[in-house]
DNA sequence: GAGACTATACTTAGTAC
DNA sequence: GGTACTAAGTATAGTCT
């Protein structure tokens, strides 16, 4: 035994790791039991959480599963709430939210012009254009414009010398829409 | 001074809110001291919460705003990852995820109609039969059906007085696909 | 309510098995 | 690596200001 160190104090000046490793779960040890003490004594929740960085294996008390939804319900809390989404914005679930409304919006575009489109062919088909409200008209102009863009492009690539009959060949669809359909059939 | 209660026992018989209310606090105090202590001492990160269930305001550790980070952090560890999923079903950024998967799955729904409703049209304007594909053709096949159980539900009210003057003025569209348009026009 | 004090009980680092 | 021990150090309930 030697009597260079004192028993009992809490100088931890010799850091090597597996002494630190004693340490950390003797202490843990004792705090988990003061935390589980204070918890009955005053009728609280309590859930802690400790890990070191780097390490897939995290400590949990409770445990895994009772921390979790000690952590779920604080999250719950309105005080919680409002700072949440400042911090949350790296997690997994937060980037799943994302995704989903990336793909959201890209999905609801593409209904949208396929709804024009329809719209579009459903005036060839006899629809009356009384019948479109505000919002189809909108749509159905901006379609109209995109038709005639496009149209407009493959006269300046074809340099003057679109004639009927190329019109014919190439682009029923779009020549009958852009230029001469501007009533009913 | 009463000399009946010893001092520094940790009895805690008399439990009146006010009393408790005190213990709380200070032994709150010394647990986070020691968490501090063992998280710089050994080099870990460490968060804590606590809360009396009912109450809106959460006490957390060391802040609320890195306790959110840090158990951030502990839910993307993998031990934690794996249970996660059955423990946040209820947390609010998990119903968003549910809600928007939800819209999103009406809204593909929607897509695809209009998709096939679109096909089913140019079809009419003169699209070959011969170019679609497999997933466009079953579709399709589905629309064809659904347009011709709404004209059979229409036929059954009006009960075998419908003649084709009736059909001519209410359903130009839906007679004309479920019934005639077996090929090109 | 919030500090300061204090006797008592508890925790802890180091050690030995 | 785990348990048991112990001296030194710390936390705590009660109390007073």
């Amino acid at each position: 035994m030697s009597h260079l160190a004192k028993k009992g104090c809490r100088n931890t000046r010799n850091l090597d790791e597996s002494a630190r490793k004693v340490i950390l779960k003797k202490r843990l040890a004792s705090l988990c039991k003061q935390a589980e003490e204070l918890s009955i004594l005053c009728d609280i929740k309590v859930g802690m959480v400790a890990f070191t960085p780097g390490e897939t294996k995290a400590f949990s008390w409770p445990c895994l599963t009772q921390t979790n939804a000690t952590i779920n319900e604080y999250l719950a809390c309105d005080e919680a709430k409002q700072q949440i989404k400042l911090f949350t914005q790296e997690t997994y679930l937060q980037r799943k939210v994302d995704a989903r409304e990336k793909y959201i919006g890209k999905i609801e575009q593409t209904a949208k012009e396929k709804e024009m489109e329809n719209l579009f062919n459903q005036l060839a088909w006899g629809k009356s254009i009384q019948e479109l409200d505000a919002r189809e008209t909108k749509g159905l102009l901006k379609l109209f414009e995109a038709k005639q863009t496009k149209l407009n492009e493959r006269k300046t690539k074809l340099n003057e010398h679109v004639d009927e009959n190329v019109l014919n060949q190439n682009g029923v669809n779009d020549s009958n829409a852009g230029e001469e359909n501007d009533g009913n059939p």
